[in-house]
Order: structure tokens, then C-alpha cells, then sequence
DNA sequence: AAAATTATTTTGGTCTGCCAAAAATAATAA
DNA sequence: TTATTATTTTTGGCAGACCAAAATAATTTT
């Protein structure tokens, strides 16, 4: 199996099972990989062979110990790619995903650990994401969607729940990034959109927009 | 055709022809790139159908324009890499080139344009290669061997044709590196060894050092 | 000019990652 | 508890990148 398949199913089913061991489908890894549910089946068994997943047939699959250590390691690649390129050459949050997808897969340790001794090992990617360290320790930072806020308060924008670079470019135009404070001064119920302050400017925020937000 | 393939054949088509396009051989194109003859044949019949090389049959190869132009950019893309994991994070110029054999192949000419400007365009890589500008173009410096060179005189170091990363922590070893000045003391006509002063000091150089070593 | 050597191409395979369609299993709705 | 629907697995195939061995072609030696 070559390595960046591995990579980019470990990587998945890592994401899908929400960073924790939980089983994850045939059909959503599929989705995710933009393939066919019977070459993920072909997938998982050869994986399973590499003793980095679980498998039973018919019900899901799930990361070994040894499986999530890889991912881990991975997903930190990723992170450090996306950090160091925003940082240390300008692009910006929405350009950096794709070109991490790519990067993450080059094979130095070494590489991204002088990557990230450059940034000052960050804790948090551009998106608000926690970065694992060398040992795939991390803590997962506490987001709550916007959309789950209560009015008057004050709060930290922290995160994103949607890396699309239509989103973020939509939040670039607002000159909303991780760090921005939002105080939500209204919510309409009947659609469930919010009147914010935002960079001081009054701004009204749909649902589908807070519910992508997470603050802190 | 896998692009990465595409443009490894390129690349070493290139250099093979040194860097004008000679006709290039089966065999030292399946001794690069470590397959056999028969899967060169197969491979420059697609790069011919690309209209990548021109391709006759029991000759040899080719780059056409266009291949030559795609090859020159795989030829940027490697040595900015280079120049870039050496002066931006401390690579050795013995470590530069696998990791930039990989790099390479990032598919984004704005990453590779950042890249550049970032350690100011610069003109040669860290083995003092030229490095093509965004159009292909450079000049090749006027390097001769100091195997070639006169007693008495005193040279720049400013190429190496050993890229070998034994040859080059061989040179450290020496503190020897781009830009060093050699003076050539005596030449043993028996080995083809050279005295030479270099950082002050006297150091003999047998034949296989001096022949590649590159100096002005 | 033969003979011997070397290079190239052809032919028949392997392996990997994928898909389409069919068959087998769940899971859900009626 | 049947149907109906959704998911998973099996089966048979394809394309790309490669190789081994045999068949050709070119080059070099004698
Ligand atoms: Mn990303
Ligand atoms: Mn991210
Ligand atoms: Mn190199
Ligand atoms: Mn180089």
C-alpha cells in the first residue's frame, strides 16, 4: 500500500471518529476520500493487515493504538504546514489547507520539526485547531458555537467548524479571524440569525454563519 | 501518466542532455531513474504522445520546446527548494537535495514564488547550480575543474559535480564551501593530487576531489 | 564480414488503487 | 414481521508503473 494512501485513510478515519477511537463507516470514509465504498472494504483490510485498524466486517473501523499514533502524526504535519505557512510566508487561511493536504505527505521528521521550532511550536493552527505535539499529546481546546451564545456577552472568536476557503473568505471580508472578539448583542429567533459587534461594527450573522463559529 | 512521473523523466532527460537537448539514451535513462530499459520504452512513447520529447525509435530522446520548458520549472522548483531549506532552516547542502527531490513536486507556482522571494531570488543553489527564473531563463556560469586549473593561481570555490552527500560532508570537513578560495600550490603529476591552501591552511586533494571540485 | 557484445523493443506478467455491477447483509419503514 | 431501502462485500475489470525474459536491432570487436 503505498504511504500516502495509508496517510490519507488513517488521517480520515481519524477526523471521522472525532479524534477519539469511535467506529467509523465504510460509506463515510468513502465519501470523505472520494471513493467508492468497495475500494474503502479492499482499503480497510489492508489496512487491518498493517495493524493499524480494527476491523469487523459489516460493522466499522476503528484505529489501534499504533493507528493513532500515526494519525496523530500526521494531522500534526498537517498543522505545522498550515501554521507555517500562513506565518512564515503569507498565505492566507483559506489558501493553506490544500496545499498542506499535500506537504503533510513529505516524509522528514526532521523537516517539521524545524518547521515548527520557526513558528515557536504553536499550540493552535491557523484555524483554531489544537496541534499535536511530537508525542501526539494535545489538549483539545473548549469551543462552543456562536450560534449557542447568549446575548450580551462577550465572546473570543477561537475557531472555525468550516474550512472551506468560501467561509473563511466570507470571514476575511468581515475582518473576523481566531482572536476577534464578538459580542452578541441580538438574536432573532425566528431565523435564528444574530446581531453581533464585531471589529466595532454592528453586523448581522446568519445562522448557517454562527453555527460555524466556535468561541470561547 | 502520473505527473510526478512525468516530470521526474523530464527532469532527468534534462540534466542527461546537459541542459541542451542531446539525444538522450534508454539505458542511462533506466540507470538514473532506476527501472529497467523496457520501461523507458514504454514511458518516453507516452512522453512522445505529450508531445513532451521527440522520440525515434532505436535512437533516442528528446525534449521538445515545451518539454524543456516544463523541465526547466521542475529545475527551479528543485534548487529554490534547496536554497530555501538551507538558508531559511538550517539544512545541511548535503540534506537539501533528497528532500527537495520530493518537494519539488508540490504543485503550486505561487508557494514556489514565495519561496523565492523569501531568500531573494536567488541565482544559484547551495551546489552552486544556476537556478532558472520564472521564464527559464539563466545563465550557466563559466566553472572549470580545479583538476584543470594552473599552479600558482587562486581559485573560487563555486560549483561541485559530486552532489553526494558524502562528497559534500567531506568538503565540511574541510570548511570548504561556495565561495571559498583555494590556491593551488603544486600539482603530483604521478596521482594528479594537488597541494592546496585553503582557510589558511595546507590541505592535499587527491584527483577524484579535484575533479569535482567546480571553481572561477 | 562475421561474430560477439550491448542496447532496445516486444511480450507476457505482477501489483496497486481504483470502479461497476451483482450479491449478501444490515437497518428502517410499513 | 414483511417489505423497502441502505450499506457492505464480492466479483470481475481497468489503467498505471513497473519487471523478466525473449526477440530485434545496433554497435563493436575480431
Ligand atoms: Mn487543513
Ligand atoms: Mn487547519
Ligand atoms: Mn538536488
Ligand atoms: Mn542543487
Amino acid at each position: 500500500m503505498h504511504q500516502q494512501t495509508i496517510e490519507n485513510y488513517l488521517k480520515t478515519i481519524y477526523h471521522l471518529s472525532d479524534g477519539n477511537s469511535f467506529v467509523v463507516t465504510n460509506k463515510d470514509l468513502a465519501d470523505r476520500l472520494h471513493v467508492i465504498p468497495a475500494t474503502v472494504t479492499e482499503a480497510v483490510k489492508k489496512l487491518h493487515q498493517l495493524k493499524l485498524v480494527e476491523y469487523e466486517k459489516s460493522y466499522g473501523t476503528r484505529l489501534t493504538s499504533q493507528g493513532i499514533k500515526q494519525a496523530l502524526n500526521i494531522v500534526r504535519r498537517h498543522r505545522i504546514w498550515e501554521t507555517y505557512l500562513a506565518q512564515e510566508l503569507g498565505f492566507g487561511w483559506d489558501e493553506v489547507h490544500e496545499l498542506a493536504e499535500e506537504l503533510e505527505h513529505i516524509k522528514s521528521d526532521k523537516l517539521v520539526q524545524k518547521l515548527a521550532k520557526k513558528i515557536g511550536n504553536p499550540a493552535y493552527d491557523p484555524h483554531g485547531d489544537p496541534i499535536p505535539d511530537e508525542k501526539g499529546r494535545f489538549q483539545k481546546p473548549e469551543f462552543k458555537k456562536l450560534a449557542d451564545a447568549k446575548v450580551g456577552r462577550t465572546y473570543t472568536l477561537s475557531g472555525v467548524a468550516d474550512h472551506s476557503a468560501a467561509f473563511l473568505k466570507f470571514l476575511d471580508r468581515y475582518k473576523m479571524k481566531i482572536g476577534t472578539t464578538i459580542k452578541v448583542v441580538e438574536i432573532e429567533n425566528f431565523d435564528g440569525s444574530m446581531l453581533t459587534v464585531c471589529n466595532s461594527k454592528e453586523v448581522r450573522l446568519s445562522l448557517q454563519v454562527v453555527s460555524n463559529l466556535l468561541v470561547r
